[in-house]
DNA sequence: ATCATGATTTAGCTGAACTCAATCATCATG
DNA sequence: CATGATGATTGAGTTCAGCTAAATCATGAT
């Protein structure tokens, strides 16, 4: 076969060959030892020769690995190399974000044109998962993640306090009649996302006392949960800071301005040392700069 | 990211660039040119920079592009040959076969001793499989293939007849008396696999004429009808070659010794001065020694 | 004797990589 | 100038290479 074998079993091989340990060669290629010693058991298959002469708890390469590693070595580096030199050109025109999905859809997006006409040789790249991503796995230059702040061995700054607020359609408020207390709330369907607790907690800070906390339907998601709110099926809590835009608009209304506080809110997240590159820097100030605009993007 | 981009996707690239042709590339990659054009536009989403500058049915490489291609290539350069020189090395040690699952359980496998202990110096691999597979890309170094011979661009050789048997478990047999006809067939369940009209051309074959041929369970594959055969369930049309050694050892028996001759056969099958290889020539001798002999092993 | 360590393996899972087919924008041809 | 060919692109759907998890094995250290 004039193909060549796997190119990630020659990775697993040059970085065992290199670290003579498939468990250092695992953590160095972000896999588990068990990936990389199938990998080079397939590329020994392949190649029909011994890579590597198994002791217990070590390796030697045999004579034919040795020599294969020695060319194999040069390649990978000329790889790195040439790769290095070409993203480290694009690392201050291009930028990635982490945040999570709703976050990305209600609070983000509808302010990226905003950035990117304030910073057209800047490109955002954002990357929406619940995940907890690793900077450097992920190729990831700064996170706005959900939560209390202070995660060990990254720099985090407090964004964006975070507080659900019930809001729903103006058709569905106007059932409530002109003069509504929250225990009116009891004939609206109270819609819940898998966080069935937020509803309790609201209504018992806002002193309702005749109204059902567990009732209604429950979506697996914040996102099926504003749908069907939005379709008119009831009320749900939703954060602030999604729906100031619409609320603004009139397209939501929030019939009880109360607020549920929480401990809980986004935070700016990014490696020690990430803000000495030019563009991490600036996205950092547009972002503060974004949370204490008073109005949303239009 | 510390990672290298998808090996995947600069095997894409390095291709593309040499060819200037996607097409091309993905003719040597053994892939569509959908995958190639996909793979280069990730490679250039994750280093951040455009590679290639489009024309309507041509490609240009850019100032980066041109510049990763020189290193890349390179790289790959150094890949192959020692990828080569190590694979020229066991060449002659290891020859992979392809064959269907049936013939290599039944027929090949169980000589495969014999072959080891005449030339333990050659390993023999068997991909088992019914896909048409393809001597270059698949690492195929000999076929044995079920069909009418002839194939395009190869050389072929008729190895071995096929002819279908009905065979039973001695216990099914007896039930059909001391002296059977093939009407009394008609007392057993026909086992068939997914060729029904297989037992119809036996039958009129053997002058059956009260046997319904179409009657009996349907598996899906040759091993379902095999097992199901072998638990007693009824007689089955097994091609003579895969149970010869049951039918010595007397474990299966044939009532009807009438063969259902078959234009089709097994052929070996080999690209054109493939025998030039001392290794395969010895596999063919060997293969053809093993036909002519009587008794199947032990 | 017991525990730690690193390699190996099996079973099961998943998303990167693929195919397929349709589309697009030229360029060649009659 | 209309038509067909060509090569790149893309969305939707499929698949299996590559992975994880967990158990096992064979030392070596304590």
């Amino acid at each position: 076969m004039d193909q060549l074998p796997s190119l990630s079993a020659l990775r697993a091989f040059e970085a065992s060959a290199r670290h003579l340990s498939m468990t250092l060669a695992a953590n160095e290629l972000h896999v588990t030892p068990g990936a990389v010693s199938l990998q080079i058991r397939d590329l020994e298959s392949a190649l029909g020769v011994r890579l590597f002469e198994r002791r217990t708890r070590s390796l030697a390469l045999t004579s034919d690995g040795a020599e294969y590693f020695a060319t194999m070595r040069t390649a990978f580096r000329l790889i790195r190399e040439a790769t290095a030199t070409l993203t480290m050109r694009s690392k201050d025109t291009v930028l990635t974000v982490t945040c999570t999905a709703g976050f990305a859809t209600h609070w983000l997006v509808p302010r990226l044109r905003r950035f990117e006409e304030a910073h057209p040789d800047i490109d955002l790249r954002i990357s929406a998962s619940h995940r907890m991503m690793d900077f450097q796995r992920d190729g990831i230059d700064i996170a706005i993640r959900h939560g209390l702040g202070g995660y060990e061995g990254l720099a985090s700054e407090r964004l964006l306090d975070d507080e659900y607020v019930p809001v729903c359609t103006p058709e569905t408020a106007a059932t409530l009649g002109p003069s509504p207390t929250v225990d009116d709330l009891a004939n609206l369907t109270l819609i819940h996302d898998v966080y069935r607790r937020d509803w309790e907690l609201w209504l018992q800070a806002a002193g309702a006392t005749r109204v059902n906390a567990m009732h209604g339907p429950v979506f697996t998601d914040g996102a099926g949960a504003y749908h069907a709110m939005k379709a008119g099926l009831g009320i749900a809590l939703m954060r602030r800071s999604f729906v100031e835009q619409e609320l603004a608009e009139g397209t939501l209304v929030a019939p009880f301005p109360i607020g549920l506080a929480s401990a809980l809110a986004y935070h700016l997240v990014y490696p020690t040392g990430a803000l000495e590159r030019p563009a991490i820097a600036v996205l950092r100030s547009w972002l503060f700069s974004e949370v204490s605009r008073t109005a949303p993007p239009a």
